[in-house]
DNA sequence: CGGTTATGTGTATGTTATACACAGTTCTGA
DNA sequence: TCAGAACTGTGTATAACATACACATAACCG
């Protein structure tokens, strides 16, 4: 729980970074890594055993390299989880989408949902910190924007759903990280006696419980959220230039 | 950066702390502290200097004992942050509002976005963990519930869509930190950049920049979102019930 | 009044990111 | 050709942080 020593960043070094714009060095000895080794390296302990696993010492050792080394090629561990990031994210491929506005965005999201699936340590990366604008990251947001092209809505709109989305999204990958802890059932029996105890007080509550609102689904959860989501921007739509 | 040292928690006792029901003990010296106490501190730490600035040793020192002094009264650092928000969430009051579902939920959503601005450290002391059930924190729910009463909606539904707007809420208090942090200026005006030289890589974004997409609104970041769902409820409702 | 139970303290440990200096390596320019 | 500059990997050190543990002390119970 320690909190990061809150090193100042440089900008204009961590983007380089991210965008591959850095010049290489001509002198001294070969680099015997390479950022993209790094990162590989990263995302592979990621994946297997999730974020916190990583370290900077933990990554140097898999590379057999002391953890200083790595320093020599990435500012510090938070350019390296930007890297992380950026690379997982690869590029949303809506090619063959068609039908208009509301289909394209509905495969985004479903492309995008399946990205936190994959890599679920993505939500913890990005979260609580500003979103660095990685070339991956700017690929998914142009995508998003140009599903929204023929829609009539305004551009701040078109950003404003993107966000809505990805909230969405987010929210929900929280939501599962939550339930795959462990524990979970613990957790739950024992605010479920809690709740029996109290049950005077939340006499909404109670009776959600007793209708069987909290009883897992096994519908796709994204569903539900995102057709809110979509149907209301449909009504905006409609609203703002009715039926053309 | 550095992880907790994943200290198995007890539920059992973590839940009663949050609950106060702690028997009081009857032998040894008087206790110079109380979990309230200490939590209050907490909060005022944080709502001063943000989540980071507190640490046990911090809280401790603000009420001139030793760090270990703490951990008579609390768990560990995790239960206290539960504590924390749990305190600070407080209940919210719907007394007047009438009109409906809409309105009501709209009020909610109201009333949590102020919370997320007055206690914006509650946003990372509840990201990436558990949501630990405390008296308060039900208390919001079941008041969401109770608004969404007389919807018409499914009870499970009515769960999805709290969920959903408190996921909303959630991301806007996100974006709002990241606008917040010292630096974003410079981190914009180099993404600009960045866009500038790969501007066609990324064809909608770069018209949806030139169309003013990203100039700050004045309005309520809250409103276009919440609206959206909503009206997605509103169709839903309709479809499932139609015009009764 | 003796034993049990709590409290507050001091000290120690383990984990983390990262600063810094050094020794060795490769290239460049005179 | 060769001296110096630039770069690499390493070893060691530091500063936060949460938290375990043992100890002296204080209050209560029978």
């Amino acid at each position: 729980m320690a909190r990061s020593p809150e090193k100042q960043r440089d900008p204009k070094a961590s983007l380089a970074l991210l965008w591959g714009e850095q010049e290489q060095p001509r002198r001294g000895p070969k680099p015997s890594l390479t950022p993209d080794r790094i990162t590989a390296t990263a995302i592979a302990i990621a994946d297997a055993e999730g974020l916190d696993a990583v370290s900077m010492q933990r990554v140097a050792a898999e590379l057999d390299v002391t953890t200083m080394a790595l320093y020599r090629y990435v500012p510090g561990k938070t350019d390296l989880v930007d890297l992380m990031v950026d690379t997982a994210l690869g590029t949303p491929s809506l090619g063959g989408t068609v039908g208009g506005w509301r289909p394209r965005l509905t495969e985004w999201a479903r492309q995008c949902w399946a990205l936190y699936r994959r890599h679920p340590w993505i939500l913890p990366a990005t979260a609580m910190r500003r979103q660095l604008m990685g070339p991956n990251q700017l690929a998914w947001l142009d995508a998003a924007l140009a599903a929204l092209a023929d829609s009539g809505l305004p551009p701040a709109r078109r950003h404003d759903t993107f966000l809505l989305i990805v909230g969405h999204i987010r929210s929900l990958a929280q939501q599962r990280q939550d339930a795959n802890q462990e524990g979970d059932q613990e957790w739950n029996r024992l605010t479920g006696e809690l709740l029996e105890r109290h049950g005077a007080r939340f006499p909404a509550l109670t009776a959600a419980v007793a209708a069987g609102a909290f009883t897992p689904q096994d519908e796709d959860p994204l569903d539900y959220g995102l057709e809110c989501i979509l149907d209301g921007v449909a009504a905006l739509i409609g609203r703002t230039a009715p039926q053309s």
